[in-house]
RNA sequence: GGGCCGGUAGUCUAGCCUGGAAGGAUGCCCGCCUUGCACGCGGGAGAUCCCGGGUUCAAGUCCCGGCCGGUCCA
């Protein structure tokens, strides 16, 4: 690597040394330092001592000199970018704010919002999870205040010597640190294929930006140098407050007033600013595992001079305390971006918070709801995220739903526990819990194996064992890849890469149904590829276009049209085309201005459930078919049927208001910066040019949505959007299944159909239908109890008629009865009956049922212990040719055939005279 | 997207490994006790054992498929 050397380094004379410890270089101002000023290899400096003249109310005084310092300095301020990235297929989260450029405008397809350009981005990293609350310094989720510029061949706005400028008179000029304060360590930078040197800003031992000069391209392995050369600086916000506020942690210094109010009402004790200091500096130096916890805890007591477990519950209140001012904000964050806790996606990552909060509690013994102390943090960020406390009812009742389920699963846990350890002990015969166990509880069950430990030992008396490396051990039972997707047409793209993108029709005539192409290729005798097309490939959900091509041999059916590679590829039935030929393609025009129909209509319902549900709801996916369209969007509960109508209202108001549907192609920037990173409802779509479907007039658009997909010019068009069926497909995502236009009025229709059919059945009115059904069943009840009475007339009738044949052999009563196709529940019954009355009797019942005999012993317990009743089943399939067996008081057998009864009778009583 | 666990009266749950008449708790109904209520005691009703197929004389239990729920990981 090459040393970064800058204008601003030659000019101030800065050294460049090389830390012995990390062999990293570093510039500095001052003689004596000898470390990189880094984590491990400089301690902490600034703690209780704070560096600099600025001294900041609140954390927003930071941020604005942040950003106003860059506008000062030529740069536009730009709007935030959401935390969940939508607009991306690689990555769930933003994790830093070049994240909100990459790939287009990092790849030169699309120009940025403005250049140079600043902004503080929310930020949210799972890297350091474990160590969040407990280093002092790790946190989920931050905000980067960043400047970028972006430099093209063509176009230079500036690079190294400036960045380093700019960096060095905000650090001094503007927050008033002294030049020999400042360390710059050099490294390269990696991350999502680029590549770079960049400079460590270092004060006081605190790592607090990181200018990246990125101009690499990483290609395997190698670094390769690209076009644009772009300045990607982050200044961590939460650390350069914390730096200024000399607080020995960074949350102190971010949560403070929230970690105190939220101290007072639980009660917690306080740990010294010393006892603070200590755990900072240890965990902030050794950057430990969860094994060297309880060493940390050691050290501490013995410099502090406490008792050691004082120490370890004071402490472990104290990081629980951290964690969940962090948590809560970054749970906070997501959740206002529509990501809603569930098993799968983004959403399981909102979960994973919600469960660490929950489990952190549990085990420190925290009993405040967890509702609560959101809403006591939702106030708190109420300040610095006016539009995440916007959104405070959803997440309050997202949490709520989350809280409760984990009270379900500890109510439940004791039980679980329980069938575990005594499956365990039926096993091995060892009354225990293993790691094995531990693992499948947590995964199967998502019990966390503390709360197992604490559940076993306080209702099962067991002692469990945790292993400190639980979690890795679980990590290592996760590593595989992913599938990859399969195609859906049966044609590789290499058989077509050499033909030239298909002339795609349809967009520039919706309403184009006939046209005519040249063949360019046959494929295996059914797929056809031309120059040009109007049928619509399947794509963004909607379904492909059917019909036929005609051509000099005839006809084809089109039953299928898909994108492969540059071309789009005819699925034909029929007759095949020769290639070159000149053919007639018929698109099936109705079933296109159906689907066209569907697709406007999912752009209205989904803003419609939008606007009545929520702002969280999002697209989760779509599929625009005949004569059901279907669309998923993320929400956390099944809809009232309240809440359906009000959509349902919202949504055929926008097709009567007949407005227009205006599509236009838009630049990507501009497209985001007018109507936001809505427009990504389909997913993430690729392309500097983004094809923009606005559904209402331009002074008051209803929706816009970046889509490829075909629609009606005017929303009267629909005719009618009629909700057919709302479920919960998986956790989070609820599915609406609807229809539009004429498959409406059939669907209507059908309704009508089975209403008439059910009111000719019963014979009543129509509009006594629901009444006369309730009858029905008022009816079929009524005629229920009085079949069980009837029954029991017809057993005591049958008790009866037994009893009269009973004989006594042996000082033991013996009966039967015979039936034909008698049912089960009905013999059961009555062989209670009959034993209930006459216990000291062997009962045998034969029912005759299709070509077969089947044959009952019934015993009561006290006959059971002078006859074995296997044997006695033995003897009697052995004379009726049968098979059959039973337990102690019941045996059962089956025989081909209808043989006389007397067999029955003789094997039984030859046993009971042998007693 | 993948793995694992589960589905038994209105509710909660045992039984499943090792097939043999589906048990308990709670709630409900009736009675006793009580001035009344609560408690207590006695009795009663309440289950297509998620659905479909298979194996078996016999399936809640074993096997296969599906549906639904939970959970962990990506």
């Amino acid at each position: 690597m090459e040393e970064l050397r800058t204008r601003l380094f030659e000019r101030m004379g800065f050294y460049r040394r090389q830390c012995p410890y990390c062999k990293h270089y570093f510039w500095t101002l001052d003689k004596g330092q000898e470390t990189c000023g880094d984590q491990p290899c400089t301690p902490y400096l600034f703690i209780g001592n704070p560096p600099g003249k600025f001294r900041p109310e609140s954390i927003r005084d930071v941020r604005e000199k942040f950003l106003n310092f860059f506008e000062g300095h030529g740069h536009t301020r730009i709007k935030r970018y959401p935390v969940v990235a939508r607009w991306r297929t690689d990555v769930y989260l933003v994790g830093a704010s070049i994240y909100d450029f990459q790939p287009w405008v990092t790849e030169g397809i699309v120009p940025p919002p403005a250049n140079p350009l600043t902004l503080s981005q929310p930020s949210i990293r799972f890297t350091d999870i474990d160590k969040v609350g407990r280093s002092g310094r790790h946190l989920t989720g931050f905000e980067m205040m960043a400047h970028h510029a972006f430099n093209y061949p063509d176009k230079h706005v500036y690079w190294i010597d400036e960045t380093v400028g700019y960096a060095h008179e905000f650090f001094t000029k503007e927050l008033g640190l002294r030049d020999d304060e400042i360390t710059y360590k050099e490294n390269i930078w990696e991350g999502g294929g680029n590549a770079g040197e960049c400079l460590e800003v270092l004060v006081g031992g605190l790592e607090v930006a990181t200018l990246v000069f990125m101009h690499y391209r990483t290609v395997d392995g190698k670094y390769v140098e690209m076009p644009m050369k772009i300045v990607d600086t982050g200044y961590g916000l939460e650390r350069i407050y914390w730096l200024l506020t000399g607080k020995p942690t960074v949350y102190d210094a971010v949560f403070g007033t929230f970690i105190e109010k939220l101290r007072g009402k639980l009660g917690l004790p306080k740990p010294s600013d010393e006892m603070l200091m200590h755990m900072a500096t240890y965990f902030g130096q050794l950057d430990p595992e969860v094994t060297s916890i309880e060493k940390a805890y050691e050290y501490i007591s013995g410099k502090v001079g406490m008792d050691v477990n004082e120490v370890r519950s004071t402490l472990k209140a104290q990081e629980t305390l951290y964690m969940l001012g962090d948590h809560g904000r970054t749970l906070s964050w997501m959740m206002a971006d529509g990501a809603i806790p569930s098993n799968s996606g983004v959403g399981y990552l909102g979960r994973l918070l919600l469960r660490r909060m929950l489990r952190s509690m549990y085990v420190v013994g925290i009993e405040m709801p967890l509702t609560e102390l959101m809403s006591m943090e939702l106030e708190f960020l109420r300040d610095d995220y006016p539009e995440v406390y916007e959104e405070r009812q959803t997440i309050i009742e997202l949490v709520e739903i989350e809280e409760k389920k984990f009270r379900e699963l500890l109510r439940q846990s004791p039980s679980i526990i329980d069938r575990v350890v005594r499956d365990r002990e039926r096993r091995t015969g060892k009354r225990e819990l293993t790691v094995d166990d531990l693992v499948m509880l947590y995964d199967s069950q998502g019990l966390p194996p503390e709360i197992v430990r604490e559940v076993a030992s306080s209702r099962l008396g067991l002692s469990v064992v945790v292993p400190d490396d639980f979690y890795s051990r679980l990590a290592a039972k996760y590593q595989r890849e992913s599938g990859e997707e399969r195609p859906r047409v049966d044609v590789n793209p290499v058989e077509v890469q050499d033909l030239p993108q298909t002339r795609e029709l349809f967009y520039d005539n919706m309403r184009l149904f006939q046209f005519t192409a040249k063949v360019l290729r046959v494929i295996r005798g059914k797929y056809v590829v031309l120059d040009q097309t109007a049928f619509y490939p399947e794509g963004g959900g909607q379904v492909a276009d059917h019909g036929i091509i005609r051509h000099s041999r005839g006809e084809s059916r089109v039953v299928d049209v898909q994108r492969v590679g540059p071309v789009i590829v005819h699925v034909i039935e029929g007759e095949t085309p020769m290639e070159d030929e000149t053919i007639e393609g018929v698109v099936d025009s109705t079933r296109r201005l159906d689907l066209m129909r569907m697709h406007t209509a999912t752009h209205i319902l989904l803003q419609s459930i939008r606007r009545v549900l929520g702002r969280h709801v999002w697209q989760a996916g779509a599929e625009k078919n005949v004569p059901f369209s279907r669309l998923d969007v993320t929400h956390y509960k099944l809809p009232s049927r309240d809440e359906i109508r009000k959509i349902e209202e919202l949504a055929n108001q926008m097709v009567i208001a007949n407005h227009p549907v205006v599509i236009r192609w838009l630049g990507r920037t501009e497209a985001e910066s007018k109507f936001g990173v809505y427009i990504y409802q389909g997913g993430a779509v690729p392309g500097a040019r983004l094809r923009i479907v606005q559904v209402g007039p331009d002074d008051s658009p209803y929706d816009v949505e970046a889509c490829g997909g075909m629609h009606v010019s005017s929303t009267g068009e629909i005719g009618m959007i009629k909700i057919v069926k709302v479920e919960k497909i998986q956790e989070g995502v609820v599915r609406f299944i609807f229809t539009t236009g004429r498959h409406a009025i059939n669907y209507v229709e059908s309704l009508e159909d089975s209403i008439s059919s059910v009111s000719e059945l019963i014979g009543k009115g129509r509009e006594d239908v629901v009444k006369g059904v309730k009858e029905l069943i008022e009816e079929t009840n009524r005629m229920e109890s009085r079949i069980r009475e009837l029954t029991r007339k017809a057993v005591k009738g049958d008790i009866a008629d037994a009893i009269s044949r009973e004989v006594m052999i042996n000082d033991t009563g013996f009966t039967y009865m015979e039936y034909e196709n008698e049912d089960k529940n009905y013999i059961q019954e009555f062989a209670k009956e009959y034993l209930g009355a006459r216990p000291n009797t062997v009962l045998l019942i034969i029912n005759r049922v299709g070509n077969g005999t089947e044959y009952m012993v019934y015993l009561s317990p006290e006959t059971a212990k002078r006859i074995n009743i296997r044997e006695l089943m033995t003897k009697i399939n052995l004379s009726v040719n049968g098979k059959g067996g039973g337990s102690t008081t019941y045996g059962q057998g089956f025989t081909q055939g209808k043989p006389s009864i007397d067999p029955f009778i003789n094997a039984i009583k030859a046993v009971l005279q042998a007693l």
